[in-house]
DNA sequence: CAACTTTTGGCAACCGCTTGCCGCAACTGT
DNA sequence: ACAGTTGCGGCAAGCGGTTGCCAAAAGTTG
């Protein structure tokens, strides 16, 4: 028996069942108000003998309305995206949204062509951590609804944790444990986390007298651990700050592996408090933050693009707190 | 400047600065061969020069085609769907289809609800360790297109790991090193491969004549770990299988919590070989299976059934090769 | 050159639902 | 009792494509 072999009703099905005009089953489904309760109630008990479902198709087609929305992220396989997928949906569903979760691989080209690709069965996109040019986006911005989590683009709506505040706690625990030189590991060039977090590491290092510099770019993901571990030795820094976990994480197993003790020898610093950081060997001090909250806020600030409330200006950039997670991968300076 | 306040052009735009009929102007676009091949790079042209794109929608409504499938996986937070999710999504992409993912929440009222909602709007449906009884399953594939990862179903398409041998490379290896009682902490009651798995491991422990017992369920998450470790101590197993890795890290954890060594003490095997598996300490045995590929072949069993082929029956229970990836928790039986 | 086949493009009817506008009937106030 | 409201339901025109059917044009054949 083929699937889908009984035609499903319509609602001129519905209509004609209960006697009355199609308009006035929409609008009994729709528009409860618009009808009369008698009439609605057999309207209602008429669709629910037929099994009647509304086919969102055809109501997205005159409307334009399709009550779905597409979250980007720039790696599905990176398990800081969870919190923001998670809080995403979960705002989504609340509004009756659905939600299209899509990987965009690290490829801004497979950003904008997928939301050239889906600009018309959507009514709005967030992109996680965008690889795109400021200029790309901002054109994007102009043609399709857009928010953004973890990047800041001017006068498009967004949700980031704090990094700027959160680079300066972790700089300050590092003082605070003797240390005066400091290596920050980038991750990829298009990554505007990267850039803002270095331009955060600079003047805070100063303020507490230490020097920092940068190496870099590599990969954010645990096989570009060997490299940064490697470079960061090489500095003769006594603390590591990585780009993201996924780094550190491969960071740690490269100093396992060569017999470097973390932390006796060198500190080392995350970004994102990924499942994997607290369990991880050292557990890894890393800088923790509400990513399930920017996916809601996110969500939020689409769907308030989307209807817009009288005398209710639309926030942007919203910026929500972080915390340091203090774990064994950081100790006392070497002296 | 409000997006989408420029209208977009419709095919009848195309079709007027062309100078030709509407249905020329679809046909150009979808069925080349119909049209001279003059006309068509005419109008091509005009679309380019409009910037006209087709909208999906209205294309979808007639056909009942949407180009869209549906993949839900009971919790988006295991690292384990990562590979599925990425499998499903390539060969979605590849089939020129985009890919909804959902996440059900370990509920099976939130599967069928969602499968519901979604039904008029998708071709078809991958379900990943559904939660669903038997009889639901069977029910809803009557209805729609449905294929299943990671459960077997009377007649339903599906792609296992196989998880059957496994588990007997799992207790040989157990046997292998002188254990001679095992416990097998349960994941949750609807799990289906919770059932499996247990099934599997008594024939197999009864011929190397070890003694095995079951407990739980517990919840197939890390926090589920202490509980289970607590347990598995209680047992006097001198091995404990897990339902998955996220519940195999919790009990190491709560292992080191309480002083008990592994594996010196118990030895500890999970199910999935999930990121963090190899990092976590003691790094953990794990059954590993190429998950990235049940994806794929469950998105391609979909559309097979989707777009059926002479002569070519559906293929249905895919097995895939599982194998153990060895490490060091798990190690000589203590005497 | 007539008769016949094959291309090629147009007409118009859907797909299923929403919504502006209209008219009827029942209700209101004087 | 009559004109003026108001509430409720129906008509029909879209939304933007696809496609079966048909006719005109072009090509083929004897």
């Amino acid at each position: 028996m083929p699937p889908e072999n009984a035609k499903r009703p319509t609602i001129y099905d519905v209509a004609r069942e209960a006697g009355v005009a199609t308009s006035t089953v929409s609008r009994a489904l729709s528009n409860p108000d618009r009808v009369n309760a008698r009439t609605r109630e057999h309207i209602v008990a008429v669709a629910e003998r037929l099994g009647y479902s509304t086919n969102p198709l055809a109501r997205a087609l005159p409307s334009g309305r399709t009550q779905t929305l597409a979250l980007f992220v720039s790696d599905i396989t990176n398990p800081h995206f969870f919190g923001i997928i998670r809080g995403a949906e979960q705002q989504a569903r609340a509004a009756g949204c659905t939600l299209i979760v899509g990987d965009t691989e690290e490829s801004p080209d497979l950003e904008s062509r997928n939301i050239e690709r889906l600009g018309r069965s959507v009514d709005g996109f967030v992109i996680a951590a965008s690889r795109m040019t400021d200029k790309a986006i901002k054109q994007l911005a102009a043609q399709h609804r857009l928010t953004l989590v973890s990047r800041q683009v001017g006068g498009v709506p967004n949700a980031i944790v704090d990094h700027v505040d959160g680079t300066r706690q972790i700089i300050e625990h590092l003082a605070s444990l003797g240390h005066r030189s400091v290596v920050y590991l980038a991750g990829p060039r298009r990554s505007w986390l990267a850039g803002q977090r270095w331009r955060a590491v600079q003047p805070v290092a100063r303020r507490f007298d230490m020097t920092a510099a940068r190496l870099g770019p590599f990969p954010p993901a645990v096989h570009g651990g060997a490299a940064a571990a490697d470079a960061a030795l090489g500095s003769g820094a006594t603390a590591a700050i990585a780009h993201n976990d996924l780094l550190a994480i491969g960071m740690l197993r490269r100093f396992a592996e060569r017999g470097v003790r973390v932390p006796e020898d060198i500190s080392v610093v995350g970004y994102d408090d990924i499942f994997g950081a607290d369990f991880c060997s050292p557990p890894l001090t890393t800088l923790a933050g509400p990513f399930e909250e920017a996916g809601r806020v996110a969500v939020d600030l689409l769907l308030s693009m989307r209807d817009p409330v009288r005398n209710h200006p639309p926030r942007r950039d919203v910026v929500l707190p972080s915390h340091l997670a203090t774990r064994s991968s950081t100790g006392q300076a070497p002296r």
